[in-house]
DNA sequence: GCACAGGGCCAAT
DNA sequence: ATTGGCCCTGTG
């Protein structure tokens, strides 16, 4: 790792904060102010110093910064008029933005969000990040050596390389009932029944249904790959947690149903519902709020 | 040790 | 429209 790039005033901006948000699962915390993160193909280290607004991105260069990861990251997004218009709805709104005051929605690869989602569902995070990185090391290509531990990273598999698993690989994977959800998808996207491409140029209605055409995506995959791959900020993943955080919050603890949750986010929050719902999953979960 | 839930979805009522 | 079951793992 000895190319190093700094970036600088960045407000909004917290690694940490960032990373463990449940957006990304291809990362480790190494130190208290360093993250490895696994991306783009590529290895990178970023170091971030307790309340600092600059960056130090290790094993990148400046060319890399400007056309890879000032996109992937989210850099140039003003999240000032963001979180102030949400901090004004409401009070409990106001704190969540407050305590996740340095998240940011990253602009993560179309497939390597489908297959992780998919894997995602009745699963908690850890074994997410497991069962990915399993997938990884079967079927992915080996990446940099990261010579403080050693240890051998893999990129995430193209649609191809991941073609090759059987189910039986796929359980080996610890994937469990999600294997034919990933074959599904592999077949759909090499067969071109779904060219993730073009998912960027349709409204996020659109691309929700056609999302939903491979097995295993339901409505809350659907959205966070919107979310997370797409920019597609107007959705609002409903999972659990926020599940709970609404209904204790906007419903006096009220049973609802995900339809109507969907429909009072649309209308509550508006066009910045994907960044609410990212607000409210990290602070909800990181407090252990509503549980 | 064992019940339970985990960033849900499918298939059968 | 509603509900049971699901691979597997960490938590209490």
């Amino acid at each position: 790792m000895k190319n190093v790039v700094m970036l600088e005033n960045l407000d909004h901006f917290n690694i940490g904060q960032i990373l463990e948000s449940g957006q990304v699962f291809r990362f480790e915390k190494i130190s208290d102010s360093s993250y490895l993160l696994n991306a783009k193909n590529k290895l990178i280290k970023i170091t971030q110093k307790q309340g600092s607004s600059s960056l130090l991105i290790y094993n990148a260069t400046l060319g890399e910064l400007d056309e890879i990861w000032s996109r992937y990251l989210d850099v140039h997004t003003d999240y000032q008029t963001i979180t102030q218009t949400l901090s004004y709805k409401d009070n409990y709104m106001a704190q969540a933005v407050a305590f996740g005051e340095g998240v940011r929605i990253l602009k993560q690869d179309p497939w390597e969000m489908l297959i992780s989602f998919i894997i995602s569902q009745n699963k908690s995070i850890p074994h997410i990040k497991q069962c990915i990185g399993n997938i990884a090391q079967q079927f992915g290509f080996p990446i940099d050596e990261y010579d403080e531990n050693g240890k051998t990273y893999y990129t995430f598999p193209t649609p191809k390389q991941l073609s090759y698993a059987t189910e039986e690989d796929l359980r080996a994977c610890k994937v469990g009932f999600r294997a034919p959800y990933i074959i599904d998808a592999c077949q759909k996207n090499l067969n071109g029944e779904i060219i993730l491409n073009d998912l960027y140029l349709l409204s996020a209605e659109e691309a929700k249904e056609s999302l939903m055409k491979i097995k295993g995506v339901g409505p809350k995959i659907a959205d966070c790959i919107l979310l997370f791959a797409y920019s597609k900020f107007e959705v609002f993943p409903t999972d659990v947690w926020i599940k709970r955080v609404i209904e204790g919050v906007y419903f006096k603890g009220k049973e609802m149903k995900l339809s109507e949750i969907q429909i009072f986010a649309k209308e509550y929050f508006g066009d910045l519902a994907g960044y609410a719902q990212q607000y409210l999953f990290f602070y909800g979960r990181e407090n252990k709020l509503f549980k």
